[in-house]
Parts: C-alpha cells; structure tokens; sequence
DNA sequence: AGAATACTGAACCATTCGGTTCAGTGTCTA
DNA sequence: TAGACACTGAACCGAATGGTTCAGTATTCT
C-alpha cells in the first residue's frame, strides 16, 4: 500500500467525521460564506462556526481571507485526493480478501466431496 | 446530493480518522486476527486494543466472533460504499465550484479587455 | 462621533477519546 | 486439578471536542 501522511488521514477524517462541517463543506461547494453566514445557515454561534471552520481549514479543505470585517470562506486546495485513494486501496484489499475466503471455501468443498466419495 | 445516513458517515469517518484503527483494517486485509494477535502488532494492551476493534465494529467495518476464549476479528461487510460515494460527489462540487470560477475570472478578463479598447 | 456589524479570544462546561491498570471470568493444557 | 492464557469490565486519567457566554477590537454606516 502507498505511503500516506498519517497526520493528514487523521486531520481529514476527522474534519469529516462530524455532520456539519460535511454541511459546511457541501454549502461552500454552492457558494463561498461568511463566518455569519455559515452560523446562521447551521443554527449555530459565531464563535461556534469559527471554530468548525478552524478545522476544516487545518485540513486543508477549507481556506478563508478576511476582506474589512468579514471572512469569507471557500473551498481549499485540497480535494480530498489522498483520503479517495485510501478507501479505494482499502476497498481493492476487501474484494482481494474476500476472493480468497472464497478460494478457501471452493477448495473446503472440493476435499469434503472427494473424501465423501 | 444524494442522501446519506449522517450517523454512519460520521460513526465511520470517525473510525477511519485513527491511524492505529486504520492499520487494524489493512492487517485485516491480509488475515484475520485475534485481539492478542493486534494488541501486540500495536504495541498496545488487550484492553485498548478491544475498544479500536469496539469502534470499527459499531462502524460495521469489523466483525468479529469469539470461539472458546479467543476473539477473532476479520473485516465486516462494509465496504465503505457511502464514504467513497460522498468523497465522489464532494470532488465533483469541487470541480463544479471552481470550474465556475474560472469561468468568472474569464469574464473579467473579457470585461477587462473590453474595456481597455 | 456614535451605533451597529463581524469577528476574535479567553474561559468555561459536559462529553468523548485513547489509553492505562486492576480484578475478575471462562477456557485450555499438562 | 492447577496453572497459564485470552479476554472482559469497571474505573480512572489527561487531552481533545463541540458547544456556549462574555468581553473585547476593528470596520462600516448614519
């Protein structure tokens, strides 16, 4: 399997793994946002949102600029590259591992069947 | 987008967000294995490594049966379909997003031009 | 200038996380 | 049957999470 950043991994899933900061992710793939904005649309604090985005864009995958008093938000760099190819390893190593679970209970069947004969 | 259980994209993003779990499934991918069997692998305790496997089983990305008094564990019958198919879409936003983008800085330039003729 | 807006940082809070130890329970093996 | 082995559950621990409030600061509008 290839080198991936461990660090990286973490940081992305993890960005993932909470529900608004996918919701944040998918309304900036619309539109770029506003702390405010943002607070608003997820029923939320500004300090709250602020630190949501704090973490999206520690990931990588969000990046913000602050133009007089407000920050926008937008889509970062980062497309989500490496955390695809990991699932995708992972998925090629799950059929491999299943294929030959599968081989066993062929070749199981096959001697059950010559030693009953 | 299509709809997607927030529950298991975040029970499972969340698994996948810890490098010692993420290890747990590509050595899973190779053989099964028995609690004892990762404990040591991770350099870790039975007891710790019982709750990484707790996790990616409550993700369904584990299964495991215990028979007399060894626990083996073997990859579960997810395949990670909803979090590569979110991955997908999100990549598909991201190109939109910044297709448009480009499309706008287009416009300016064309503006621009305009313009300055 | 004064009021409203938009964010920021510190502090706090309850919960979860990743890990441990310790004290079991049940299962093999000699 | 005694000892070793594999796991299990409870309890604890420090750090991180996901959220809040409160008290600023800087910017914009009137």
């Amino acid at each position: 399997m290839v080198q991936y950043s461990k660090a990286r991994l973490d940081a992305s899933f993890a960005a993932l793994s909470d529900a608004t900061r996918r919701g944040v992710l998918e309304q900036l793939g619309r539109a770029d946002a506003s702390i405010t904005d943002l607070a608003e649309k997820f029923h939320m604090t500004l300090t709250g949102m602020k630190k949501h985005v704090g973490v999206l864009e520690q990931a990588g995958l969000v990046t913000t600029e602050k133009v007089g008093r407000v920050r926008t938000c937008k889509l970062g760099v980062r497309r989500l590259e490496e955390e695809a190819a990991w699932i995708e390893a992972y998925r090629q190593l799950w059929d491999a591992r299943f294929d030959e679970l599968d081989k066993i209970v062929e070749e199981l069947k096959r001697k059950e069947k010559d030693d009953g004969e």
